[in-house]
DNA sequence: TTAATTATGTTATATTATTACACAGCGTTA
DNA sequence: TAACGCTGTGTAATAATATAACATAATTAA
């Protein structure tokens, strides 16, 4: 577990909540699950949500409006997000290759636009599931 | 096997509004769109869109909950999807370069899962917003 | 021609996310 | 020390996105 002394109370129990889950959580889901600790209302959890986010703890997987936790320790900030998500069971992995990351980080095209971020879903079916 | 080349009425109707969008279009956008021509219910809309999608005339924009018509003539189907998305100005457009979609779909990681569909969005300035 | 499939129409509701407003804590600065 | 900016909190209301459930019609396949 990383620190998260710079994070606050709210943040702290959702954050705390997305890394011990074994898969994406819902932001309907984390308020149900945050109502005991007196995080009542859904703006409290989307706050905390999106700070989260700028900061790189967490990601959100947008095919599926969920969110996991960052699983790259070294990610401060979600500018190159890559995952693989089976379409059987949900699971979601965060994918982490150098190759790939250089690879879109670097990709240019005719455009004439100037990328700074990329979020890539791969959707399949994961090991357990291809059986 | 199935012709499936034409489109019911309700797809069309929508098919042709998203085609001659300039950029893309939210649901409930089409909806409006549309009241004059009869359709008068999300679920119509939805239903078309799901359609449209799976025969790959349109793709859905996960970040930003929008539909863009196909710009590749030869895409029979979503599999392997890349847009490059204006931060600023949220104009959309899909990317087509032949080796970034050969990279993406050859790729294989080791969590030995098999993808058979990708979804990938840059996001950034684009030339006009740049300046 | 019948059965299966696909599409439609409609109402209601579920799910996801934001606006608007009031206030509290904390460090800076002037 | 108070005035300020910044970040976070709490709350209510509502907007925006999407699906469930049910009934019917049109089209296709055997």
């Amino acid at each position: 577990m990383q620190k998260q002394e710079n994070l606050s109370k709210n943040q702290k129990i959702i954050l705390d909540l997305i890394e011990k889950s074994s898969g994406p959580l819902k932001a309907y889901s984390i308020l149900f699950n945050v109502k005991k600790q007196g995080i009542k209302a859904p703006l409290q959890v989307y706050r905390a949500l999106d700070k989260l986010i700028e900061i790189g703890k967490i990601h959100k997987i947008e095919s599926r409006n969920a969110f996991v936790a960052c699983k790259n320790s070294n990610c401060q900030v979600s500018k190159a997000t890559a995952f693989s998500i089976c379409e059987n069971c949900e699971d979601v992995t965060e994918v982490s290759n150098l190759k790939l990351s250089k690879y879109l980080s670097n990709f240019a095209d005719k455009s004439g636009m100037k990328y700074n971020k990329y979020n890539l879903e791969f959707f399949g079916l994961c090991k357990n599931c291809k059986k």
